[in-house]
DNA sequence: GCCTTTATGAGGTCAGACCACTCGACTCGC
DNA sequence: GCGAGTCGAGTGGTCTGACCTCATAAAGGC
């Protein structure tokens, strides 16, 4: 009988506290049963504890858990609120995993190569009116503000988003977010010159076109240029960064590091 | 002038609670300078929160927030750790993500699909000898345990974990961890039958006979069919689950859900 | 009417006590 | 000598209740 050690097979014994995992456990259900939408209001947090009989320290820990998975998220002054938007999975956690991992840029930027490429051939594939529509209207906003940088920015990611959308997939989608968001974490916008954003625009432009004519090797194969490009910028970017940094200017305080 | 609203751009102005990020920026900070590497310990929270001049319960909020991304474990009674091992992304996340926003099997199979896929190409370009070691051993144990499920099931997560390493991209291997630990979350061994685990490890075989070859088309074509013998397994469970619990049976305690 | 002040309610932090778990050292009986 | 049971130190887990900060809406002053 090999004294049946109960507990189930092997793996994962770590798992959170029981608490935190019944405060989890208790959140899913609300939101499995319809209970709790994205973008609503959870309770107070003495009250909510009061109700699952914890203390609010421990109802903490769990929001917080939740807050860290991106499940949630957490106002101060306001309150604590389902996400909503696009799911993300781990988000902040690639950097903190890139750190500890030593992930390099150009892996990124092979799986977002891999990721992106097929939602764009999907989006070619499944896309609906409405996508063709918005992506249409991104497209024109993107040559419109060729000359505002942030506002560009603003369309560059809204159209990338809808072609998530139009694939179909949220998992991809989110992975993509994940990927993206680690990748200019924030900050280095990437203002870069004028003139990369107007080949940048038409590259987009192309990528609608081809998904319009719901041709996806076509799609793929664009949107795989796109993002080679933008590495190449990055990468010619990072380079510049260091030769100013090494002549001891240093102007951005060491926020570099990721 | 549409109202500034000020705050920057758009985008993240949530952010966990300043001393949160302290704790995560602090122990980034340590794994970056290398003070801290995977599997090691981090001090009692006690001293460690007097070290760091915050209380106790704001380090916990920290702590837990990294283990909440999977950056680090912590062991009732033991102690508190980096993780090691596979970087896995989201994972327990990815769960109640898809019950968020209502993920269906097969997006995680196309995204499993395509993960994978590509990584098998890679392995076949990238790998090395003692990868094609591993592999080859695997795939004998394999063999060897076809009538025992369990060690089956552990040599199979063996093999895709190597071919994860040999494809040179930790990210897209960390992806993988994320999506199939969300797929058959634990539980759900499939053990099905003898036969099929046979056409399983034939097919293993042959993927390994094509990574060997260095031959990236080839394998990625065989694992994008074995994945997809994976999913008609499990539509066909899920089937056969439903039937039995519809009929009243319901041995499992409800435990199906998630 | 518009700006300032105040009140309220929400999350954030704190301190200290006590509980639960792990593991190694110690003791005891054989 | 050696295994089994016991105990204790170390570490994370939870609780309590007070106080701080922030966001917002209501009340007041100009």
């Amino acid at each position: 009988m090999k004294q049946v050690t109960s507990a189930g097979h092997d793996a994962k014994r770590e798992s959170e506290s029981r608490l935190t995992t019944q405060v989890v456990n208790h959140i899913r259900e609300m939101i499995e049963k319809g209970v709790l939408k994205p973008g609503e209001k959870i309770p107070p947090e003495r009250e909510f504890a009061q109700k699952l009989k914890i203390s609010r320290a421990s109802l903490r820990t769990g929001i917080g858990y939740m807050a860290a998975m991106g499940i949630m998220k957490v106002r101060h002054g306001v309150g604590t609120f389902i996400a909503e938007g696009p799911p993300e999975i781990g988000k902040s956690s690639l950097g903190l995993l890139g750190a500890l991992h030593g992930f390099k840029s150009w892996q990124m930027f092979e799986a977002r190569l891999l990721v992106e490429g097929k939602m764009a051939a999907l989006a070619a594939e499944r896309g609906k009116e409405e996508h063709f529509t918005v992506l249409a209207e991104e497209v024109a906003e993107m040559y419109a503000t060729i000359d505002a940088p942030e506002e560009y920015l603003i369309h560059d990611v809204r159209f990338h988003r809808t072609i998530a959308e139009a694939s179909g997939n949220p998992i991809l989608a989110s992975l993509m977010e994940t990927i993206s968001s680690a990748l200019y974490d924030g900050r280095r916008k990437t203002v870069g010159l004028s003139k990369s954003r107007k080949d940048s625009a038409d590259l987009h432009h192309e990528i609608y076109r081809a998904i319009r004519r719901r041709n996806p090797a076509e799609a793929q194969k664009l949107m795989e240029r796109h993002i080679e490009r933008a590495r190449q910028a990055q990468e010619d970017e990072e380079r510049s960064v260091l030769r100013a940094t090494r002549r001891g200017k240093n102007s951005l305080n060491g926020k570099i590091a990721v």
